[in-house]
DNA sequence: ACCGTTGTGAACATGAGTGTTCACCTGCTG
DNA sequence: CAGCAGGTGAACACTCATGTTCACAACGGT
């Protein structure tokens, strides 16, 4: 059961940023002293929410080949299938203050920026930065995960969407009829 | 000065959403007992705050031609340079959850649903759907507001990289180099 | 000079979230 | 069986945001 209890302190932090330790604790169905005593304080346990969705984007990583021409498509459909446990890292407000967190990010974000930058006039634009390439792609997993959340997307069309809106944009490029 | 409050509000709120009501008192450089007096309560606050937007975002909205094929670009090249004052909307949390901002805010996102509707075969493709596409937009809305915030990205230049980057996505097309 | 408006600080009550402690129960292990 | 580890509810003190009231200043119009 303790294995869930950071999962769970995931949605409902990301359902309610502001929800109470005793709401958490309720939702995990374990008890406030029990959640205080492995998460001494608030800041404790959204330090470990997040560690843990950071550890979660670390084993994605490293199944990713950077090297391959494909790694993009196939580093993003495994970080959508990853959800809400990850989009935690991106909309949980005043985490982007917490420096531990953030240069764990950071960190994070370099391999890819790097790929980024290594595919940009093969795969990718070069007439735009890495970072805001990077940023566009985030910008695609947010909607989709958003999307599934709302059950307007299902999850296995996902990837789909994020890749072709991102790669190739929503423009009906020239006179090819994409429908 | 007083017309500055809700804008002093919509900065620091969007800094910290969890802002005590004494700081936007005094980063506006008025007494708590005033700021209370015009907003008797937090949400009555929050409320007027994105309501001031969504007034701001009607105003831009009145002067785009829908009928016209450039609407969407137009539009949001008058968007983008609203800036925070519309990203409130978007990014504060807990606002998706207040009835009456929400349904203004759908109310607001009908038209431009049905442009994106009407463009689709023409300047939009048809094989996404009409919600996918717009919130795309958003997300390079977003982007581009965050980007300029952390100075990153120059205002001037956040149109075209939101159009471009939204209309034609950030793949090399097939082999025609765009650098 | 008078008065309504508007803004102000001070003060207070209240409620909620938090951190902390403690005594109690359970289950497992030696 | 003894004892330990882990979980639990109850209770407490403390802090802080909030809502509210009040008496006092500043200002403008009449």
């Amino acid at each position: 059961m303790s294995v869930h209890l950071l999962q769970t302190a995931t949605s409902v932090l990301l359902k309610d940023p502001t929800a109470s330790l005793a709401d958490v604790a309720r939702a995990a169905g374990v008890g406030r002293t029990t959640l205080h005593k492995r998460y001494p304080t608030r800041t404790a346990l959204v330090r470990a929410v997040a560690n843990d969705a950071l550890d979660l984007i670390d084993s994605v990583a490293r199944q990713v080949d950077f090297g391959s021409d494909d790694a993009i498509e196939d580093l993003i459909t495994r970080l959508v299938a990853l959800g809400p446990r990850v989009e935690f890292l991106l909309r949980f407000p005043g985490l982007e203050r917490d420096e531990e967190v953030r240069t764990r990010i950071e960190a994070m974000d370099q391999p890819v920026l790097d790929l980024i930058t290594r595919l940009q006039g093969t795969k990718l634009r070069r007439d735009l930065p890495a970072w805001w390439i990077l940023h566009t792609l985030y910008a695609g997993l947010f909607n989709a995960w958003e999307a599934i959340s709302y059950g307007r997307l299902a999850p296995l069309d996902a990837p789909r969407f994020v890749l072709t809106t991102v790669f190739e944009g929503v423009g009906n490029a020239g006179s090819t009829d994409r429908a």
